[in-house]
DNA sequence: GATGAATGAGTGTTCATTCAT
DNA sequence: AATGAATGAACACTCATTCAT
């Protein structure tokens, strides 16, 4: 009605006007934000420019548009765990430190970054379609298997490790048991009528997956071969 | 479905008119295979309708809207693996062997029913807020834990497999290795540059997941504890 | 403001609901109207439904989308003019009385028809593209060139006209010299300070149409060809 | 442009730095080819910077806005077609030489120039509303007229030209038997199937054109009127 | 003279849902 | 029980133009 803006109250901008790397950035956390909660499909433009507090048309200066937010917001998070792993510097390490430090890094990062968990599951939702687009994504995740080769070559050759594992397939089964747990964890809950969501309850869901990686990490004992795998 | 086609006969149908099971059911099935592969929001009425050779206000006259039709096809995908664990008949079995059945039949039948797998996640991603509306469900799973707690105490009896274990956690376990390694076998297919759709690692993952499983539930060796458990 | 519409005025609409002949007849007439006036790309789906006096979503309904409506309009108006041109039944006219008449429906058509003129001048514009994918116009016109062909024939039979002469290029030099003053009055009215919208204007250049197409079908006087082709 | 390039120079524009007037240039040449290949609406600012190698914002600084760039590029083609004509000096030939030569002129002239085509369907389209707004455009065109009249005076004193032909009028059918065959022969040449851009139909067409303009000049034989103009 | 960043008002199109028969 | 027609609120994306430097 007034054409005359107050001085008093200029709106208030999360990223300062002409200052692009604010605005980007802030475009960018807006956009996980959105991706997270709503996934690809269900996020709106709209709302991404409004928690960023950006001219909608902004988005489209700085990323194109909605399918290459997305790709930026994928290599995002990505790169942000593989950068977060390689900073635990387990060569160092005794392999079963190690291996217990991983574990738990991993669990604990997938507890503090729900919006990984919820990112990822919605690019497997679509197959990976859009990651496979990705350049920057590939060369990312050699340093991750290599740390955990060496955490089972030393293992191994110290005998505190069984030979032979796939450094790839425990990792997967390292990520399934923390991933499954906390990205399922609301129909689970549901059905089995317990709160998983419970701070006591995540911790000894850590511990289990603890214990259940070492123990098979674990060499068999001569002679006295383990039950569970000798049956006919 | 007509045996006779008869020369002036109108489009064949998958729901004869006027047979109101039939064209539920194909509804339904429709709307599986929709929200399989679009997800909630990303599915769209009109597909169904198409893909059920049915007009599209039946899917209203017979569900109500799309949230209530979504309800239902997640009442029927967790009927469906629920009756099918039932007929396993466990609790005749030795406990080692009923173990690596519940495993494997987990296993295969995530593999055989992508829709199960890819409506949990949707679901999940929505923090289960339509199963928390259905009535339907939450009976549904006790027979499951049933029969995992009973496998555990008889093993547990005859020493064979380690005492205390929480079965709901066991399950989470079970079900993660196999859930994840397939709902993230695209994403992870990519970063790791490993094909793991591959029928032959397929087969090698099922091998893993039931060594895994079977290693934890192996009792600790007498005066032998297992050096992973007892690192400082 | 007031949430409760009066009853003594619903909104009056040219096309009555559940009458789809009609909807697709009135949103088809206001297509033309703003392709006509404001071009392909200058046209607005909002305007054209609301000319219609129809829910904009119909207009997806019936036509698909914009490019489509676009196809359906010049299959519109080109089917009006070649079946207009039929209704001539130049066939029982003896040559040159049958060719002036030609000429003068052409340019009067032109005069009544602007919508025929833009709209032709719009898809010349865009090279034919939407033209090319119409399956409905090829068939069209070879009536028309049937017609010319005929008076032709029987004109250079009586020695009443130059034998020899190219129908298609005949045609092309009648459409020409009515389209081209109507569609370009505008620019020539200004560069020259004419108005060539005036009505004597209009008569005048319809005579001196006929004049110019009959003088040059008239043929050449024997031993007395005309001077202007004999110029070294 | 530049004939030495060297290694460390910056990427090459059409309009070096602080240079206005090949600045002014590149982009009224930028504009050119947009608006006739887009029209005005279809026209788009940021194609028209790229094309000329300059920043957007030199467009409305040199040109005001979107409208008055389209006015210069009007004014700047039809200098360039009035400033040929006067170059043809036919004030010094004899009539009928004179008068096939600006026929010829005007016919190769359109063939050689799609973007005067194109750009007058454009402003016709929208009834020359720029042009009218145009200072410079009015007394750019009384030296052709100029030219046809003294033309046709001559012919006439010389008994070569029928008397009381209007200049305008003429010059409007030579343009037109050019202009429209040209700008209409995309859709022409889809409903009579038959290429009119063939070099062959291109040629036949020129002496067409010549043919019926000279056949139409040409006087009448005495006491022996054309069959064509004597009808009742 | 020249530039990258920013804006608000559209654009064509889509969607779940309801109406009338 | 079944259907074609109709609706309004979004939605991703675009555009001419202006700001700040």
């Amino acid at each position: 009605m007034d054409a005359r803006p107050s001085k008093s109250a200029p709106p208030r901008r999360a990223s300062a006007p002409r200052n692009p790397e604010r605005t980007r950035a802030a475009i960018l956390n807006a956009a996980i934000a959105e991706f997270t909660s709503k996934g690809l499909s269900g996020a709106r433009i709209d709302r991404i420019a409004k928690r960023a507090r950006v001219n909608k048309r902004m988005i489209y200066y700085y990323f194109g548009d909605k399918e290459r937010l997305y790709i930026s917001v994928l290599e995002e998070i990505y790169t942000a765990i593989r950068t977060a792993e390689i900073g635990l510097n387990l060569t160092d390490r005794n392999p079963t430190d190690g291996m217990r430090e991983l574990i738990e890094f991993t669990w604990h990062y997938f507890i503090d970054h729900p919006e990984f968990l919820s990112l990822l599951a919605t690019e497997n939702f679509n197959r990976a379609r859009y990651l496979k687009n990705s350049r920057r994504i590939r060369e990312l995740h050699s340093p991750l298997i290599g740390m955990i080769s060496d955490l089972l070559k030393r293992g191994a050759n110290q005998k505190i490790f069984r030979p032979g594992v796939d450094p790839v397939e425990l990792y997967i089964s390292i990520a399934a048991l923390g991933f499954f747990y906390l990205s399922n964890r609301y129909t689970l809950s549901t059905i089995f009528s317990r709160d998983l969501t419970d701070p006591e309850q995540l911790s000894a869901r850590g511990q289990h997956i603890v214990e259940v990686i070492l123990d098979f990490l674990a060499p068999r004992p001569e002679g006295n071969p383990r039950p569970a795998s000798i049956q006919p």
